[in-house]
DNA sequence: CTGAAAGCGCTAACAT
DNA sequence: ATGTTAGCGCTTTCAG
């Protein structure tokens, strides 16, 4: 067996056939531009001994598809996207496509460059869950007729395919539980970013609490604080501001770690005094004390609408531009011991 | 602005330059062809106005250079690797490589087909975390002169790339750190995975027992239990078997969150009197009542050296086979709470 | 100083 | 039924 690499050619050539043959057999034509049984079998064989695969980027350079998809997130390294690329990863592969993971960190610079490494990568699709000011560059996706699928937020006045949760229901419901468990003084602990899925949000906490008369009370924190370390300092500092606060609705997974970190550093066991609640599930929150309620979002669910969407565009090349698919899913809160009602003496 | 794809030879032809001219000056190579200041300005200030980019997948073709790592991981949900992942992805952006995660579940299978795959694409290299089974398949890439740096295990019997942690030694550090404190039956929860990293484990944990006339006591969960939800009921047979035990060592991660899920349903408070400590750090644990001490792998300095020497390898095609390069580093203990001296009253 | 041309490995329209 | 051939967009040798 020889040492060099197998080509479309080389294979021809060791055969004494055409290179389009071999491709058109390779390629699972055979009968269709009538090639012979014993060619077909003939190529076949050949190409089984010698274990031939063709070379994938001379085949999308021809064919312009690179059977690649890119999914940009915020960080893969947290535990809501890493859950979510898993699912997208396992759904991809299934139908040939591989992903390519990136890590925004929700800078809009970051994510610009990388649309336009991935453009020159002739990628098939963009998975994108977008930072706030890349919106210019998802128009210019969709008028390039290429494929994309916003995630988890979106541009309320762009057009546009997309798959994200009921964020404002969602943050209503979980609120009005709260106060149904006879809460007086909920804060919300939220960032920033002006981005759909926060405003939503916090939208629904503050219909909640209007609703039923209480006074709204949010802490917002910078998202650059997530580095600095800031954000456990300014809880802290909310907490003490607002001695009478007893239950605390958190927006986000990391917000909800740093916030139990202050808790349990400044106030120990008066954890299990306090209500609490937050947006986006984790494992531990079942076997934290208290365990934790949460706003589960149905990432399987999630990860299915994306690919479906997706797959729709890549096999329609043409209709995309049509109509876009917007699917809005519901989540599921799961109370647990942290937002019920605290029955314990003072 | 017309809307057609640029290519180098459009550009070539509306300047009315050869091909070649315009592909020297794209890649600097300007000077060192001696191009006239003019020509080579005229070029990059049309490339500028257009927003010209090259095809990457033409490039790739032509220069064999796809510029893509493939890392290949057990599960990229599992906080251990995403958190890898993103550190090994951000240390590749940098350097202009874009990185495939893929997760193989540890299945052989998976994972074959999977470099296959990618050896289709061209990737310039492997980062493996590798599963029992795929020896020859890295020894296939080794000989193809394909670079491969294989992470947290290794072959023991295989002369290859690698960078892992000294997990006997810090098993052994950990056991005798709780044996010093004071517990005298300390049940070791590990999987059957005959991988390195786990042999290791558990053989610092037996050294250390041995050493100070313990017997050691040892549960062997099934990986495939990890699926199937099976573990928690043989952990909890476990510790009901073992009454007398009164500290525990979980060997990864997942099996951490199993045991407290079991030990705070079943338990209850008797988690305080017992003694735990776990391989992988999670932020969860600092956060954990009782906090949870852990052996932290420095992911950090993983990540660097897994690609100090991927860049190595990229850099010198030729020289890589000449010696490889074994990178062994050592842990943290970070100790918590959960494996101090129990102090309290049964 | 610049250009022509071969070729990376593959696909597919157009022969025959 | 099978072969010829023209590219996909780029790099690079060799000739001017």
């Amino acid at each position: 067996m020889k040492n060099k690499r197998y080509s479309i050619k080389s294979i021809a050539e060791e055969l004494g056939v055409s290179i389009t043959t071999v491709s058109f057999v390779i390629n699972g034509k055979a009968k269709e531009r009538r090639i012979s049984e014993a060619v077909t079998k003939k190529i076949l064989d050949y190409i089984d001994l010698i274990g031939y695969r063709p070379n994938q980027l001379a085949q999308s350079l021809r064919t312009g598809k690179s059977k690649i998809i890119v999914c940009m997130m915020e960080d893969i390294s947290n535990n809501f996207f890493s859950k979510l690329a898993r699912l997208i990863e396992d759904i991809a592969y299934e139908k040939g496509y591989k992903v390519i993971f990136c890590s925004t960190e929700n800078n809009d610079e970051k994510s610009i460059e990388l649309i336009d490494i991935f453009r020159e990568r002739q990628v098939d699709g963009y998975i994108i869950i977008p930072s706030l000011g890349i919106r210019h560059k998802i128009i210019e996706l969709q008028t390039a007729n290429i494929p994309v699928v916003l995630c988890d937020r979106y541009f309320p006045d762009l057009d546009a395919n997309y798959v994200v949760i009921d964020n404002e229901n969602a943050a209503y419901q979980a609120a009005k539980h709260l106060i149904e468990n006879n809460f007086k003084n909920i804060g919300f602990i939220t960032t920033d970013v002006e981005q759909t899925q926060m405003i939503g949000r916090q939208k629904g906490y503050v219909k909640a609490l209007n609703e039923h008369g209480l006074k709204p009370n949010i802490l917002t924190l910078s998202y650059k604080e997530k580095v600095t370390g800031l954000s456990k300092a300014k809880i802290l500092d909310f907490l003490l501001q607002n001695q009478d606060l007893d239950a605390m609705f958190f927006s986000t997974n990391y917000l909800t770690k740093n916030g139990l970190a202050v808790i349990k550093d400044n106030f120990g066991n008066a954890i299990n005094n306090f209500g609490l609640l937050t947006f986006d599930d984790n494992d531990f929150f079942t076997i934290y004390t208290p365990e934790i309620t949460a706003v589960a979002q149905p990432l399987e669910e999630m990860a299915k609408e994306v690919m479906v969407t997706m797959f729709g565009l890549l096999k329609n090349p043409e209709e995309k531009m049509k109509s876009y698919r917007k699917v809005i899913l519901s989540t599921e809160l799961k109370i647990r011991e942290s937002s019920l009602e605290k029955r314990i003496s003072f």
